[in-house]
DNA sequence: TTGTAAGCGTTATCAA
DNA sequence: TTGATAACGCTTACAA
């Protein structure tokens, strides 16, 4: 099973050529006789064929495949948008090719690297640092889309949300209906993304009026639950009280001091008006006031796909794109 | 950039064994002479080189990339296991293919048939029903390994979890602490695994003398959140009441029965037992109590690689693997 | 309408 | 120690 075409034309005694038209869908145009291609066909009904591809690629110096970088699949946000993206490449005929670094800059040269030697025709990145983006930057050849960190490096193109004005639209909103000040739970402010949201934050609370201050942050190193189960549990210790309003800038982050909350009260306190970014359905498990700001995941594959499109037929304009957010409110009390 | 074995060959007056032999770090087999080693590693620290994966996968018919074959990443059970499924093939010096079907059987023999056309080493699929099984079975000739779902066809080597046992056990634990009839909300009854969860849930009840009642198992022909949605509105509406104590087929469908609870009544009554499968942590933003069947997706994972392995490797035998769930207890409310 | 030959970049084999 | 050459299966260009 699995014939070649070589092999196929030396059983029917035919040539590699015809063939490979009447196989390529190219019989009509060339006018292969009727019966040869009944042959053919009759031939791969009973043995089959498939096409090897690898053949294909390295003859044409392509592979119709996409490689996509990311830092980890069990974060939703990040499998919404490889799963987005993978239905994006499919539509146009590529493969996508999905690979996770868990944070990790050497592993992620290693992966980008390797993509490349396996030829993907291109790859997506959602970097770890500004360094490891130039270094993609600098030694590799394929086209380079990166998405959702924009680490301000030269020659990058990145499709990204706009996260100050998330943050700013996410505790302006909060502001609005609580009108007291409101806890930031800063997870790795070293990701623009978080530095974004934190800028934003800051903008709205000194729009009204109210200080920047430090009473009114908490920061860790990452991004991961154990670092919002830390940041949580110092703050509790340090006011004796949980945050009567605070806002998580991740999803990971809210479910570490939600579930500090929860073993230390028994339950989460359903006063507590919270906000996050990283929407997710089951934040409506939640019996709190709830807002989020849900990323535009389907503009953000569309735009990335487009630059890379661009990208692959030779375009080399470095070019940026910036997709706003949606304010989602889950509101049930009154305040 | 990207030099070739031949390129480099050529410009510095060497053979193409002799390059190839020091960029596979066999240099001290061959004993090739300092000199020369040292000429192309200088030669390579310059210019750079890539290996050509594509044409190595055609010379050694083989690509080192293994695919999976799964409904879709944002169900959260499927993406922690292509998660763990990327992290165990990495390890082994593999790469994976993710390729998502959406449930379309099309799609799947599509996907699958695209992946022995790229010659990938074998395929780990999560089929969509017992035809598609049979049908890869029978028209790929790549080792191929089935997870999650074991439709019975003959020649399947299939990864599941003992979702009969599971079934019971939740509905067990829940039955003793509740000691009133559950009800089942029951996805896609066609998938064995909801179907062995139901035959589970069904002995639990009979065991300790509730009669299998129709009045305790609402049906949808679906796994989706709207199929959730659709059985917990019917309820309502028949009952006047929503259920106290309920399972959920799997996660979809227990988003979708909450929202339809949170939409009527503003939040959802804590006081409902909860019983579920495929565990999550956001399950405990619930405040409800909750018991949840964990699958144990490490050994899963584990197993099916092992199994893959073995086939790779050319062993032949069907073999099946059946690992054990857990159970999560979250429980916060006296009864 | 069909056939032939070169080449993609690697590896394996045999020779020197 | 190094070099030359034939594959792997496909596509392209040109010839018949």
């Amino acid at each position: 099973m699995a014939k070649t075409i070589e092999q196929i034309a030396n059983d029917l005694g035919l040539s590699i050529t015809t063939v490979r038209l009447v196989l390529n869908g190219k019989a009509e145009q060339y006018r292969i006789s009727v019966k040869t291609q009944e042959k053919i066909s009759a031939y791969v009904e009973e043995y089959g064929y498939i096409v090897n591809h690898t053949a294909r690629s390295l003859k044409l110096n392509k592979t119709e495949t996409f490689g996509l970088v990311i830092p980890r699949l069990s974060n939703p946000f990040f499998s919404a948008l490889a799963e987005l993206m993978e239905i994006r490449c499919r539509e146009a005929g590529y493969q996508l090719m999905i690979c996770c670094t868990y944070g990790d800059p050497k592993y992620e040269n290693k992966l980008v690297k390797s993509l490349e030697e396996r030829n993907v025709d291109g790859i997506f990145v959602v970097s770890v640092d500004a360094k490891s983006q130039a270094h993609h930057i600098k030694h590799r050849n394929k086209p380079l889309v990166f998405l959702d960190r924009d680490f301000g490096v030269k020659g990058a193109s990145c499709v990204i949300t706009d996260n100050c004005e998330s943050g700013y639209q996410l505790t302006s909103a909060m502001l609005n209906k609580v009108q007291q000040p409101i806890h930031f739970f800063v997870g790795d402010g070293g990701l623009p993304t978080i530095a974004d949201r934190l800028s934003g934050y800051v903008r709205a609370m000194t729009t009204i009026g109210l200080q920047e201050d430090s009473a009114h942050t908490s920061y860790a190193d990452h991004n991961r639950t154990q670092d919002g189960e830390l940041m949580m549990e110092r703050f509790i210790a340090q006011h004796q009280q949980y945050p009567l309003n605070f806002i998580a800038s991740s999803l990971p982050i809210l479910e570490g001091g939600l579930s500090v909350l929860r073993e230390r009260y028994g339950h989460i306190p359903a006063q507590i008006n919270i906000g996050t970014f990283d929407e997710h359905v089951m934040l409506s498990f939640l019996g709190n006031n709830i807002w989020s700001m849900r990323q535009d995941e389907k503009t953000l594959v569309e735009q990335a796909f487009l630059l890379m499109s661009r990208k692959v037929t030779g375009h080399k304009a470095t070019e940026r794109f910036v997709a706003k957010a949606e304010l989602i409110c889950r509101l049930g009390f009154d305040i």
